[in-house]
DNA sequence: AGCGAATGGTAATTATGATTACCTTTGCCT
DNA sequence: AGGCAAAGGTAATCATAATTACCATTCGCT
């Protein structure tokens, strides 16, 4: 039993490998050209695997898009969450959240290349993943500390602040990678996140 | 001569009026289903025009998707250029411009959806109608007034202030639709602006 | 050695729909 | 009336790929 034990694992490790050269391959077909016009044997080559096992794995073209754009946006949640242990200020905790979004694309354009090139925003919606729900429910969760301890700007209800912020980092992201990523992403990071802050938090008279 | 010059204005005008059902068509159909999922014969259909009609008019199923939302977007310009006429104070230029904006597609709450359906940010931008050449003109050019009466703030580029506008924007309006525009944007157009405006505006000490 | 699961390779299967070609109809102008 | 220009209708063209089916191969395990 010790030994099938061993196996599952050799397989699982196996898969997981497997998975990740596929999803890279991914990224970077689906960047460059758009979702229909790419054909799943291209990926499949760019990945080194066969056509049938992108289908025992993901199903359809469609879900393997889909899981594969929730996957890295995972990774960037994972990564929000090891960046945030230890911060108690609830401000540098949010700069922390703003940070490591930049930080996340600047290290992986093709991220948010894919996500211009092949992805319908409603259709992703459409697939339960929209924004990573882990992503989002991070963002979520540090927006409501600072609503509870009273720094966040009540003018407007909580949606709306998240929408400014999420709005600003998707835009900002956007566009740094439409004009060629020529200058450092990160290195404004302080600055836009400081307009951000004397946008949602609450005026002090 | 002059028969013939109002047989070609009266022709113009059919054309207008066989375009404009064209683009609502387009607007209605690309909002409900993605791009590829449609056929031309169902926009040619529904705007009661034949296939050959809208070949002759846009040349390709792509071309008509670019072509139809940069006409939404000239409207929208249009109209901004409009409501600015006799605004002075630079504050109130901006918040205009931000009103019109959520007025617009609160209005028209069908062109986002088309866009978050059958738009891919990169293929749109290829076309060199990104956002809107004449829109995105009139934002720089009342951003640019601030910047130089020293309202704006200068701690970052100017591109990342309007990244900052534009973000905001966008993302406002797309999850107002997204959660089924209950609430009135436009009911919420001060607030988000006066949040817009504490980020953008320069610090007074 | 021999089994079994996972993978690879190749060739159907099947839709699907964009784009063209061609011919008919309509409506206006001279 | 006769003719032109725009628009409609129908049926090719022509690719293009997603999805399946089927069979061969590999590799670790017993």
């Amino acid at each position: 039993m010790r030994r099938s034990d061993a196996a599952v694992a050799d397989r699982a490790q196996l898969d997981a490998a497997t998975r990740a050269r596929i999803e890279q391959a991914v990224l970077e077909v689906f960047a460059e050209r758009e979702f229909h016009r790419v054909g799943l044997i291209e990926i499949a080559r760019a990945a080194n695997v066969s056509l049938q096992t992108i289908y025992k794995y993901y199903g359809s073209k469609e879900a393997l898009l889909f899981v594969s754009l929730d996957a890295w946006l995972g990774k960037l949640a994972a990564r929000m969450l090891d960046h945030l242990q230890g911060i108690e200020d609830y401000k540098e905790r949010l700069r922390k959240v703003f940070w490591v979004c930049l930080d996340f694309y600047e290290r992986n354009p093709k991220l948010m290349q894919m996500q211009m090139s092949s992805v319908y925003v409603n259709t992703w919606r459409k697939h339960e993943q929209f924004d990573n729900p882990q992503l989002f429910g991070t963002f979520m969760k540090v927006l409501r500390e600072g609503r509870e301890k009273g720094v966040i700007t009540d003018e407007v209800e909580e949606k709306y602040v998240l929408d400014f912020i999420m709005g600003t980092l998707a835009r900002v992201i956007q566009m740094h990678v439409h004009r060629g990523m020529k200058d450092s992403l990160v290195a404004q990071a302080n600055p836009l996140f400081e307009m951000l802050w004397r946008a949602i938090s609450k005026p002090r008279p």
